[in-house]
DNA sequence: TTGCACATGTAAACTGTTACATGATTGG
DNA sequence: CCAATCATGTAACAGTTTACATGTGCAA
């Protein structure tokens, strides 16, 4: 079985309900689903562009004098591929590599001071990521946000990562324990 | 800065105390790393090649009568390039692309049924997890294993995947809850 | 005037997997 | 005798990132 791209899926639900540019799409990438899902550069323009001839998206162009600015939207052709794949079960095959992790396997082959040094970044990391979290959390309950019909779904995804950082950081803490 | 293939620290790092053949070293990632660390055939061998022409590995070959059998051992070199790479702080730039959660992102496009479905799934692979977590610990605790100098960091990883299998469970009960 | 955000895009390189290709040995 | 395991390897392809390339508009 091939695998199959899914940059479409990300950029068809981001275009779902809204119209966008490549440049804003990114946007929302970097700052909304970054930390289970990332895109590129590299990666957007040129699917949007394939979308586009699949007749997946429209395109025109809302440039200002010399300011370029091409707004893509979704086609019921989109919208239907879109609602194809969220109700297909998840691939299966998809796993997912840790340096870290590889590193703490090998780890009789290291003196105990680099593997606490490994481990304490991690944690700090970890304090992060918990912190980012929280915030984040504390903007989508908030304002405006808090009734926007997708807020429930951002907020189980927010859910998640906190949830996973905070189980990781007790890992890492008895870890640094058991080391000691 | 170019993203280094990392390939190579994984087959170091099994040879290590061991010399063994790419077969045999196939065989130890698929189950020992499998849930932090994945290596296919058309990754091992080109790699095994490759590093014998750094020699970092040497090879002799072991084959009886017709039955191919190349061992790789390796050499100093491998091991210094080895320990200096456990040495480093491990790569920032590692992100992971999570299927799933980019599903349940955009679950506002999708009936209820749906995501429930998606969740229920969910819960089933993790409790597969977390049931098969718990074997492997209950292998490296007992027999021969339990005194092997690396079991403490097979134990560290597997208990890595045993509480994050818990903390997803947990997240995924109360998700179903919220979803209802 | 300088830096940042806006804005779009390509080429090259590299990673990694799937499918293909071939055959031997061992145990039930 | 047949299935599983041992054993090694390549070709083609798909996916993804990095680096490159270029320029506008606005605000401090």
């Amino acid at each position: 079985m091939k695998k199959i791209n899914k940059t479409r899926y990300a950029i068809l639900g981001m275009l779902f309900d809204e119209p966008l540019t490549g440049y804003e799409l990114r946007k929302r990438v970097l700052d909304s689903t970054a930390h289970f899902w990332q895109e590129s550069d590299a990666s957007i323009y040129p699917m949007l562009k394939k979308l586009k001839q699949e007749k997946k998206l429209t395109s025109h162009d809302e440039s200002t004098g010399k300011r370029k600015r091409i707004v893509f939207e979704i086609t019921n052709a989109g919208k239907k591929e879109f609602l194809a794949w969220l109700a297909k079960p998840v691939d299966e095959r998809e796993h997912h590599r840790s340096e870290f992790l590889l590193k703490i396997f090998f780890g009789a082959h290291a003196h105990k001071n680099i593997l606490l040094k490994l481990l304490k970044q991690q944690q700090l990391d970890l304090l992060a990521a918990r912190k980012r979290f929280k915030e984040i959390g504390h903007i989508i309950s908030h304002k405006n946000l808090a009734t926007h019909p997708h807020q429930p779904f951002w907020n189980i995804t927010v859910r998640f990562g906190l949830k996973r950082a905070a189980s990781e950081l007790e890992w890492v803490n008895e870890s640094i324990q058991a080391l000691k």
